[in-house]
DNA sequence: CGGGCCTTTGACTGGTTTCAACTTCTGTGG
DNA sequence: CCACAGAAGTTGAAACCAGTCAAAGGCCCG
């Protein structure tokens, strides 16, 4: 139990035995069954998730049509940052794309950490800041890059999403229709 | 000098009279000149620059087309973050758009703040979550929403910069050629 | 084994890009 | 200070590409 969540931590900023301990203290541990949600719209988002095993997907909902924003795999981090820091409604839905094991920050343990663990506050920023820089290069490709590029990065970068989420789920993330990226991957195929 | 980034600081961290002398050393002052670079693609981004006054733009080019991702106006902040952090070269250019009036944290400038100043960690922590709890909503109603929406939002936003900016470069901004944005304005003007 | 979800495919529609021409505005040099 | 060149914005026509709607086949799960 939280091995991955200390292990990726430990990268990142490097703690004392006890440091990990008293860190230990403020963390809960959390199971998701496949399709579950940690966080609906509407509701005010409490936590700051680290993904232990299994997958989640963060998504909003305009017209009915779901737009996933975010796949969280092994290793991934995950919360509406919005709602959590502001205390504001959700704006975006979280929930399992199969049983997953959770490690959640409880905006309390979050606070109480800051306070007291110096290196808490530099490991949000540094997670944050990886986080910022992801997103910046996503929208970058997607403003910049024609959607076949688009696609083959993702592939490469995201080899175990591909394996394990559906292709659907793919073709929102990316702001396709299902049709358009089934359309998209036969030409790919064909290309060879 | 220095007024509005002392200003914005205090919003988000209040620092006493002395913490703000200590900070002020650390910090050099630059002006552009329109059209002038800040970074260009392939050098290493070595600072943070904070818009006192003026405005900039930062932009990719890719097969010869620029496509901005982010204008900076007063007290904004810009940089590539990704470059600045890694030390590898950066993929984006910044540019003035007007004669403009910066404060520079360098490289060498944040590594002593954040070992000396524990409350330019916080500043620098809610910083970049703010940018990107912004980036993520951006994205987001990047592939949600119809881009009359995407448009109108906009302009409710950041009427400064539809203001100040040419159009060109909004329509770069939002992936678009300046020819569709055109037509998107004449419909709306239509619509009243 | 059956039902429902997922993916693929086809035909059609609609919106965006592209290319080109024309106008307006701006800034620079004579 | 005017003139002119270049940039910016607008408009039109044609080509292209993604979206929509509908249907069929495959696969997984109960």
């Amino acid at each position: 139990m939280y091995n991955l969540f200390f292990q990726k931590y430990n990268e990142k900023v490097p703690l004392s035995d006890e440091e990990q301990e008293q860190i230990k203290k403020y963390l809960t541990p959390k199971k998701l069954r496949k399709k579950q949600y940690l966080l609906q719209e509407g509701d005010v988002c409490k936590v700051i998730a680290f993904v232990e095993n299994g997958a989640l997907r963060e998504y909003a909902v305009e017209n009915g049509k779901e737009h996933i924003i975010q796949f969280a795999l092994e290793g991934w981090t995950i919360s509406d940052l919005f709602s959590f820091f502001t205390g504001e409604p959700a704006t975006y839905h979280i929930d399992a794309l199969e049983d997953t094991e959770l490690v959640l920050i409880t905006k309390d343990a979050h606070e109480e950490l800051l306070k007291t663990q110096p290196k808490y506050e530099t490991y949000m920023r540094l997670l944050i800041t990886n986080a910022y820089i992801a997103l910046q290069r996503r929208l970058t490709s997607n403003i910049s890059l024609p959607i076949e590029e688009r696609y083959i990065n993702f592939t490469e970068k995201y080899p175990d999403i591909v394996q394990r989420v559906p292709q659907h789920m793919i073709a929102s993330y990316m702001g396709l229709t299902p049709e358009t990226l089934s359309r998209i991957r036969k030409k790919l195929a064909n290309r060879k």
